[in-house]
DNA sequence: AATGAATGAGTCTTCATTCAT
DNA sequence: CATGAATGAAGACTCATTCAT
């Protein structure tokens, strides 16, 4: 990517952040990056190319940093602790794009489409991490791409929480309480109570 | 509600769930509906107005229905299930729908805030469900508010879920694994196991 | 003019008042008026036809009160000076109105073209008034109509002193300044200062 | 001013000129002018905005002309006889945008208050030469705002006779009926009479 | 006499995209 | 590589008028 092509891109993420896909206009992300108009044109073929871009290199770092962050853990368990971390850690510091990413979430559109394949190429990937937990025992058994939907299921729960509570809570105290409920539910166990 | 109004108000659920928010114009509502665009504004102010309508409506049904169904249950944990199932059968059934009102949950818009109240409203409500069940020991002492948005995101994981797998899933097992999720968790507890 | 067509002629006056003709809408003479829209088509043609009748009525309480307050008066010149007295105050108590009428002089629209005719003929009656003072050698000798058309002048320029000057200066002031210029011109007369 | 800017311009003028700011739309404006509706809105932000444009461009034309007539002159009386010849002279040769000018004059519209700004500023240009006048003994004493305004005034007499009088009378014939009037009023002096 | 629901032609404005330079 | 003037399709909204009751 050289020089003016990064200068869009990130002006193209604040633009987005700030006025959602729709509200984005090229003049606007052309101010920014102060850049002519016709440049972003040279650099991506559409509006939606821009988008699409962005969101695949959203994607590249957020398994990068899974990855690297649990390169020398080997508790399994620990691992899908370190992914919820880090995908809920991502929600939080890009809260404005992710914002825009959800509500991308849902259409017909062809940025959209592309959206739901590479969501789900990352559902499968959260599936790699719950099988190795799963077949070691750590996790119940159950239907394996249900819970990755599930898993990925808490990234909106976050997002629509940020969104309503604009008074930040602390990150940390948010990711301990949401794993708890994940390993251990809500239920208070009659049995154990004795 | 009239009868013109009526029509409107069902031709729009259909138009904005084929076509999303912005995709839905005025002149397809009233393509729709049979009537003149004119007669939109009659009954509407916007379509802003229409989709805020709409809303509160579907919301009306949702609370009626949780407590129509509830009505007859005194178990406090029973109730927080029908809550669920509830909501969850609403995203089922109005599918189509519920991808819009995800789509329009993130933005500034006029629109979007005044939805983001009525879930507000909606997650307020679900507290206090959960109250009852935290105050007779049914459920783990906790960050009320938290779980409740917990709760709520569950809807979203749901609503995620049936995007992604047009192939319908019976949505009983999908109830019952989710439910199970939530009560549970999915951790083995190790030292049960001796 | 019976009871209900009083009061949506009343409504339709305030109503252009406050929003010009564009600016008035049927709806809002029709809620001012506490009838229905279809009321008004009822007792007029349409909206043009109604400032056409508030014009003339307008008209007439113009001419009627010039009449009557130089009844009795014999002077031709004094009878031009109350003309223009009334003709002011008239501009001066309905100021609102007035700047309607100022601005729908000038077009070609039907209504427009009515109001023309309806000023040209308040002209014509002007002239009578001039022509009287100029026979019996009350004003100089000059071009009958142009004159004229030199006092229906000045309504405008009481007009748009109006319309400039929120302020309200006093109008008997304003008369007197205008009335001195008209009569005796504002340049010193060079050889009569020795 | 670039090339298609003057092009618009120009159109505009004639567009508005023909029907009225309401009565003119965009669509003739770029019909006229020869291109896309979209151009226009590439050069002006709105509709009020080209109306303004060409309003400020009159006026500077207008103080120009004024200026550049009586550049060559030092008798402050005939400073005023050049500002009002030329001043009628404007509203000779424009007469149709004019009448735009003189209807749009009176509302409470943004467009509309700004022009009735432009005019304001006229007007105290205006009083300059008055004042001169006035100081040297040329005019008499008198209230300076006031007599600027009913210079003005004349304006719209000029215009009024204009629009009611299609058959073109000689615009000299004009100018020096009016600026007889203005000097020396229309009164015979009884005294001088003898 | 009065109503008010329904109409639909008419307007301004937006904005992604193109292309000659 | 980059520009920015020009495009034109598309869409929300207004409002005088009609007409069945």
């Amino acid at each position: 990517m050289n020089n003016t092509k990064r200068t869009i891109f990130e002006s193209a993420i604040k633009v987005f952040s700030k006025n959602g896909y729709s509200g984005a206009t090229m003049d606007a992300i052309a101010a920014d990056a102060g850049v002519a108009k016709g440049t972003l044109y040279y650099h991506f073929k559409s509006k939606e190319e821009i988008f699409k871009y962005i969101v695949q290199e959203g994607m590249n770092v957020l398994k990068e940093k899974i990855e690297s962050d649990s390169k020398n853990v080997n508790n399994s368990l620990d691992k899908i602790k370190i992914l919820c971390k880090v995908q809920w850690g991502l929600v939080y510091e890009s809260r404005d794009f992710i914002k825009v990413i959800m509500s991308q979430l849902w259409g017909q559109e062809i940025r959209q489409l592309e959206l739901r394949k590479c969501i789900r190429s990352y559902i499968i990937y959260i599936q790699d991490y719950l099988k190795e937990a799963m077949d070691d025992g750590s996790i119940k058994k159950c239907n394996l791409s249900f819970l990755a939907y599930t898993l990925f299921g808490t990234v909106c729960s976050v997002a629509v929480y940020e969104l309503m509570n604009e008074d930040k809570k602390d990150l940390d105290d948010m990711i301990e309480n949401l794993m708890s409920y994940i390993l251990n539910g809500i239920k208070v166990e009659k049995e154990n109570k004795i």
